[in-house]
DNA sequence: CGACACATGTAACACGTTACATGATTTG
DNA sequence: CAAATCATGTAACGTGTTACATGTGTCG
């Protein structure tokens, strides 16, 4: 649900065609999303099967127009905080969940080999950003991006620790005995 | 590729029933990620396709076993840092890279808006983490990812208007000045 | 008995992705 | 002219998701 929209926003600029969508994506993402084109046409072929957009042939090409639709719908995408319930499965928060269920203390060791593994992504990212600080404001805001994901990730891999610790650690009451319990 | 690698968790503690998947994988998750029961099938069918489980019908019951070739694919997975190439699309971001293309004035009228509401959403989800400090590791787990998530956004969001505006101020000499004219 | 959970599936669809087929136009 | 780019598609596959069809067992 993010090809289509970005379709959508590009198209309210004004009609065009579909390769040129393409070339329009990848450079308003600074090249980081690459797209087939295949998937621009079939994407097409969906909005307008959805009443999104429109054909227009009125000169010789083939212009893709957004309709009244498509503009409401783009209106409310830009409103639309990115929070869908359920929240999209997270690959890091999904893997040390099934690792806890394994046993802390395996939960323990593939947080203590992420968090040096993403350390060190983190800082290839960084490093990367000094070293593009070309003009391209799309590049640097996915850099960005990146950057600030990883760091989040870093700093809840250490939260995560702490709540581990926590519940193995005998000195505290266990807030509760049996909620794990295998039946 | 998370339910996969997820059921695959689950089974290298003993085989188990499609259905009892289904439950251990919600209740791992704290809740937050229910599966149809249907899916469960269909995944294990596929991992049954590519040699990653086999089933065991020793006793009348028909169960899932994970096979080693499944245990080597689970091995990597604790191990794989979760950075795919090309990094997922993501949803804020790309929203705020077409609104650039739409025009900054649009761009910083999003990012303003974006940040509200997800400084709404973060107090949100704070407040529910603090009132549902049951025993439940998971959910806690889950709803720490959220918030943090919410923090990066909004730092992002920071720093994004901070280029935003650096790149529109006429004081600076312009980076680039023709990386996005319109050919 | 009737409702509910357990248990196993099938069908249909959405989106994303890759590979392939084809033709027109441009340009070195 | 040959190669590259522009332009439009189709086919096939993978995962995720929902809805539906069925049957067994348990328990109030």
């Amino acid at each position: 649900m993010a090809v289509r929209e970005g379709l959508l926003a590009l198209l309210s600029d004004g009609a065009r065609q579909g390769h040129q969508l393409k070339t329009a994506f990848e450079s308003t993402t600074g090249g980081a999303w690459n797209l087939n084109v295949g998937q621009v046409y079939t994407t097409l072929d969906r909005l307008e099967r959805d009443g999104l957009v429109a054909v227009d042939t009125s000169d010789g090409n083939k212009r893709y127009a957004i309709t009244t639709a498509g503009r409401e719908l783009l209106g409310g995408w830009w409103e639309a905080i990115p929070a869908e319930d359920p929240p999209p499965r997270d690959e890091l928060l999904l893997k040390i969940l099934f690792a806890i269920e394994r046993g802390p203390e395996h939960a323990l060791d593939v947080i203590t080999h992420q968090r040096s593994a993403l350390t060190r992504l983190l800082q290839d990212r960084r490093r990367a950003l000094r070293a593009r600080s070309d003009g391209d404001l799309a590049a640097s805001l996915v850099a960005d991006s990146l950057a600030v994901r990883a760091e989040a990730d870093l700093r809840w891999l250490d939260l995560c620790e702490g709540r581990l610790l926590r519940a193995d650690d005998p000195n505290r009451p266990a807030t509760d005995g049996g909620s794990r319990g295998p039946r």
